[in-house]
RNA sequence: GUCCCCGUCGUCUAGAGGCCCAGGACGCUGGCCUUUCAAGCCGGUAACACGGGUUCGAAUCCCGUCGGGGACACCA
């Protein structure tokens, strides 16, 4: 392969990104960075009535916060560009024009409501989707000059098939008599998907489109078009697609977690969101948390799967804390801070003290939403003390060690985990009863409740001031 | 309806004719550890859709059936 690889990531800009098109960004751009290739983003804009600047930077937003980065596209601009597809619409007229001259292409002059009309009457006779335009137009020379309409391609009547090697499903093949003489050019000029995409990708040198299967069945049409242009057509792929749990694939409309920003504000790290994704249609023998530089070195279409995958909430879940545990407690503490801030907590100013903070709790929490909601003991000026855990662990029996652990803790050196833990330990041989005797009534006075870190820990990230005032507190109990 | 794709534990998957009476992961579950809750560690649960071939031998190849999904616009 001397050729450098050139993929793309083609959106169109007529919403949030979602889950699907994030994973074929992914895998493009995987591919295009562990084969040195370039990696392209182009904007499908062509759809007037639903491209919205706000989507557009919503797209870009999720990108960016994915970590998946373009080498050409938006504020990128190239040799190939513009990368916006209403910015080319001179390249499309043109080539419209060119199809025509060679008797690819002709212009049909129907009016929509009569296409409309047709279908309709042939839907209610033989079902949906039996419509076929019956290229009426086809020898159309009686339109007078300035009649609007659109261009169409002009399918081979003969018999005859159209062959797909896709990269992934293998080969595929269609019928041209299954085909028909799709418009390319609307009436107001603006190119259909088809055929921009098929401009755009020859024009741009993509080498591999990958895609969603969900475009199996327009490749045949734009095959028909790259042939038509006496262009080779780069490589496909199509990849299986991402199902909701009811088995149908992810929307937008039925399935609030097909937005990957949704996943931010839940506290999903893009590391787990990206290792859960790729995960999904793609392996790497028995690997299950994977980098996003192994994903890099490891990518490949060979092991991309073609059985369509059903989205799996708890296993992101648990993807999410492995990264959670294994990325840099500092990194994730930055991530946690607005989240902090989300639940009106002070947060701390001290960097290292986040950082222990997201050590005691990582391995109890999922995500960074649930790590900010058990974490309001350690923001609050006091504690509630939940009834039932008082009742159990502050009796008087347990006030009478409590009050041993407060003056021990007071008359303490430090104030680290490690250095508290042996206080609890020493009150605990000191009296001859056990651990749980001894830290039990500490944790819930400092935490109003029964499960915490580990009580060295909590009384560390509580601190000082705060651990004897609840203590005092809890012991002034009735 | 027509065309296209797909079919290994509930879910994500390993598996490219013998290494598989099918491996890993999530979930569920038993135990260990333990000052709590987690985490961790050890174990269990559970699948080659079905029926025919081909072959000495099939989860792997072929055909059929059934099942699931996708596409059928002057959307992308």
């Amino acid at each position: 392969m001397s050729t450098v690889p050139r993929l793309r990531f083609a959106p169109s800009p007529t919403g949030y990104l979602h889950i699907g098109g994030a994973r074929t960004a992914l895998f493009n751009w995987l591919y295009a960075r562990r084969y040195g290739g370039t990696f392209i983003l182009r904007i499908e804009d062509t759809d007037q009535g639903r491209s919205t600047p706000e989507s557009l930077q919503a797209i870009l937003d999720a990108l960016g916060w994915l970590g998946i980065d373009w080498d050409e596209g938006p504020g990128k601009e190239g040799k190939a560009g513009p990368y916006f597809q209403t910015k080319r619409l001179d390249t499309y007229r043109e080539h419209a024009e060119q199809l025509i001259r060679a008797g690819h292409a002709y212009r049909c002059y129907c009016t929509p409501e009569e296409i409309r009309a047709r279908r309709a009457a042939v839907e209610k006779a033989s079902g949906e989707g039996t419509y076929k335009y019956e290229g009426t137009c086809r020898n159309r020379t009686d339109a007078p000059a300035g009649m609007p309409s659109v261009v169409r391609f002009k399918m081979p009547s003969g018999p005859g098939t159209v062959v797909l090697q896709d990269k992934v499903l293998g080969t595929i093949s269609k019928e041209y008599s299954d085909l028909d003489d799709a418009v390319l050019l609307r009436g107001d000029g603006i190119p259909l998907y088809n055929f921009g995409c098929v401009i755009d990708d020859h024009l741009m040198d993509m080498t591999l489109v990958g895609r969603g299967q969900e475009h199996v069945n327009s490749t045949f049409p734009q095959l028909m078009l790259y042939r038509a242009f006496g262009w080779t057509p780069p490589e496909m792929a199509h990849f299986p697609l991402i199902l909701g749990p009811n088995r149908e694939k992810l929307s937008k409309r039925k399935h609030p977690e097909a937005d990957v920003m949704l996943h931010k504000q839940t506290g999903i790290l893009p590391e787990a969101l990206l290792n859960f994704v790729v995960r999904l249609g793609w392996s790497h023998g028995d690997d299950e948390v994977i980098s996003r530089e192994q994903m890099k070195e490891w990518f490949d279409f060979d092991h991309v799967g073609s059985v369509s995958g059903v989205w799996n909430p708890e296993k992101l879940l648990w993807v999410n804390q492995q990264w959670l545990k294994q990325l840099d407690p500092a990194v994730v503490a930055a991530r946690l801070v607005p989240f902090l801030e989300a639940k009106g907590f002070r947060v701390w100013e001290d960097g290292r003290r986040l950082a222990r903070l997201v050590e005691a709790l990582r391995a109890r929490a999922r995500t960074l939403q649930e790590m900010a909601e058990m974490a309001g003991y350690f923001f609050s000026d006091g504690v509630v003390v939940d009834e039932k855990a008082a009742q159990k662990h502050l009796g008087a029996e347990s006030k009478a060690v409590l009050a041993e652990v407060r003056a021990a803790l007071e008359a303490a050196g430090g104030w680290t985990a490690s250095g508290l833990d042996e206080v609890v330990k020493q009150v605990s041989e000191k009296l001859k009863v056990g651990m749980g005797k001894v830290a039990q009534p500490v944790r819930v006075a400092v935490t109003g409740n029964t499960a915490s870190p580990g009580i060295g820990e909590t009384l560390e990230l509580v601190g000082r001031e705060q651990a004897l005032k609840r203590i005092d507190a809890a012991l002034a109990r009735a």
